[in-house]
DNA sequence: TCTCGCTAGTTGCTTGTACAACGAACTATA
DNA sequence: TATAGTTCGTTGTACAAGCAACTAGCGAGA
């Protein structure tokens, strides 16, 4: 399978490196700058909402919330850390493991993260998917998969059926 | 040509971006790990030691390589401070203006970065390229290209021809 | 039951980047 | 020329994230 490993890129492989390693790093800014103005979220804040939103009791281990993020325990704490000083999670010892907790999602944080949703959904259209239009998504979703593949990668994080999903608690 | 803009994402469309949201968080940090650990440079820098690498003189301007990076004017200060300190480039004030600096990549740099194009190039095959074969890769890069279009975006940043390729000065 | 090793999560420190403010130098205009 | 305004790049500061060290609590075996 691979062919040419240690030749220089062609120029249709390099313009297609190119292209993926600006949208690397350019559409995450974007994504980000929409929800910090319009909502004062972080992506990694609305990403906590989001994965708390769609557990039954609106609730994850800190632990399992950094690994779906592919965050660092530590960088998931400060995350938390805001989230709960503004309101929108609160801190509760894990009832079956007094070592862990549990980050569980407030009413505001819930109502905060309805009300991001649709700045989400729209620069998340605006700025990627409406631009792959026609195109055979379920192949490219399975090629993309596969970039990176050591790395077990979180499992993120986008617009999904349900932020404005009822929340237990 | 915008359709459903304010539906949630279709089954397709939600995997496609989901791939795609997983690949912009977990490749970046791959491929900078592998240039950590085998040449001890980070992305920033090697992208710097490339861009001047390719210039004729082996020299750019502060705001261009800040905005070939899109990085800011003050975080590429910064890189260019420590490949200074490590005499990888050297700083020289800019003849015909003053106010400016010109990067210079010194023969280290470039020695440098001949030795770790092959670890950039070899991880970008294995992690991005290898995963693309058989696609239309010009259809794909028009479509990435237009990502978040309204973000400039870098020049970025990929194994060119010529890391190895003759340093004027 | 006590001990030892392991896991969960927080905290201290370091690093990378952005933004704001600044000094220096350029340019256009009178 | 003198001056006003702009641009180049650096510095101060703030903040997000990672790693290493630590505390608290778990659970298996003597």
């Amino acid at each position: 399978m691979p062919l040419n490993r240690d030749l220089p890129l062609n120029a249709q492989e390099e313009s297609a490196w190119r292209a993926l390693a600006r949208a690397i790093i350019v559409v995450p800014k974007v994504l980000g700058r929409a929800l910090e103005a319009e909502h004062n979220l972080t992506m990694a804040e609305y990403f906590v909402l989001m994965n708390l939103s769609e557990e039954p009791e609106g609730a994850l281990r800190m632990t399992e919330l950094a690994s779906r993020g592919s965050l660092s325990v530590s960088g998931m704490t400060r995350v938390v850390d805001r989230l709960v000083r503004t309101g929108l999670v609160e801190r509760v010892r894990c009832p079956s493991d007094a070592r862990g907790y549990l980050a569980v999602l407030t009413p505001i944080g819930a109502s905060r993260l309805a009300e991001a949703y649709p700045t989400h959904l729209r620069t998340v259209r605006e700025n990627v998917i409406d631009h792959l239009a026609g195109m055979d998504l379920p192949a490219l979703a399975e090629r993309i998969g596969r970039f990176a593949e050591q790395e077990p990668g979180p499992n993120l994080a986008g617009p999904r059926a349900g932020p404005g999903a009822p929340v237990a608690g």
